[in-house]
DNA sequence: ATGGTAGTGTTACTA
């Protein structure tokens, strides 16, 4: 199985290149976030005609994820048990949907960006990933051979490496301390993070602004957590590049995951 | 020249 994960930017703008992407990769469930649509605003007829089923929960303009798949699409989940609230009133944002594909349950995340360290947004990024990665440990001590797949844009940076200057993220959020190890936590859960061994110096993200892109100026926020089971099954990963390219590109590229 | 974008939806917010 070829699982790939996307931040889209908008399904509704992107959908053409998401097409093309599917077809040219041959992924078999992709796992996408910031739709920034409702449902009913989804255009499912592009991925019906390919092919694939989806399942995706939106709320506004604002996040939204689904998984899409052609090889099966079972027991949807919208949200984990826990999972904190934002805003006035408080809301369940649209940043997690999981659902079981070909004997893989594919989580697709989008973890809150934290905005700025001193914002509430930021401890409401370190609970949200300190809530899923407790649901996360009880769902591999209750199955342990089960095939879990916790991938999206995580809005972490764990290492120094993963941005293109350090200096430029002083006293700024994706790589502080607490954040990274909110992040370390699912390894000592007992999930590998999948993506990294086989490309190991590479980012997944740039920014639209300052010509980031061009200049080299990346992140690396873009990850794939496997179960025991799911990484020993493992066989490579690759960055599509090439998909940040051209007009109309998603400022995040996509990430592919091969599962055997 | 030291900035530069993009998407949704509206006179702003998010990233």
């Amino acid at each position: 199985m070829r699982l790939t994960t996307w931040n889209v930017n908008s399904i509704r703008t992107r959908v053409d290149r998401v097409i093309a992407f599917l077809e040219r990769s041959g992924t078999d469930v992709l796992a996408m976030q910031e739709l920034k649509c409702k449902p009913e605003q989804f255009p499912m007829q592009a991925f019906t005609d390919a092919g694939y089923e989806v399942a995706l929960h939106g709320l506004n303009q604002w996040n939204g994820v689904a998984v899409a798949s052609r090889v099966g699409l079972e027991d949807v989940q919208i949200g984990f048990g826990g999972m904190p609230s934002f805003g006035e009133p408080l809301v369940e944002e649209a940043r997690a949907l999981g659902a079981t594909c070909d004997g893989v349950t594919v989580w697709s995340l989008y973890v809150p960006n934290g905005r700025e360290i001193d914002h509430p947004h930021y401890a409401y990024k370190l609970e949200w990933l300190d809530q899923l990665k407790d649901r996360a440990a009880e769902w591999i001590a209750a199955e342990p051979e089960k095939k879990i797949a916790l991938v999206g844009d995580w809005n972490v940076a764990p290492r120094d490496t993963d941005v293109w200057d350090m200096a430029a993220f002083e006293g700024k959020t994706h790589v502080t301390a607490p954040e990274r190890a909110a992040f370390n936590a699912f390894a000592d859960a007992g999930y590998a993070e999948v993506t990294r061994q086989f490309t190991p110096d590479a980012y997944t993200y740039w920014d639209y602004q300052k010509l980031r892109f061009p200049k080299g100026e990346g992140m690396r926020i873009d990850f794939a957590y496997a179960s025991p089971a799911l990484a020993a099954a493992v066989t490579g990963a690759q960055i599509d590049r090439e998909e940040r390219k051209g007009k109309g590109a998603s400022d995040h590229a996509p990430v592919i995951v091969d599962i055997a």
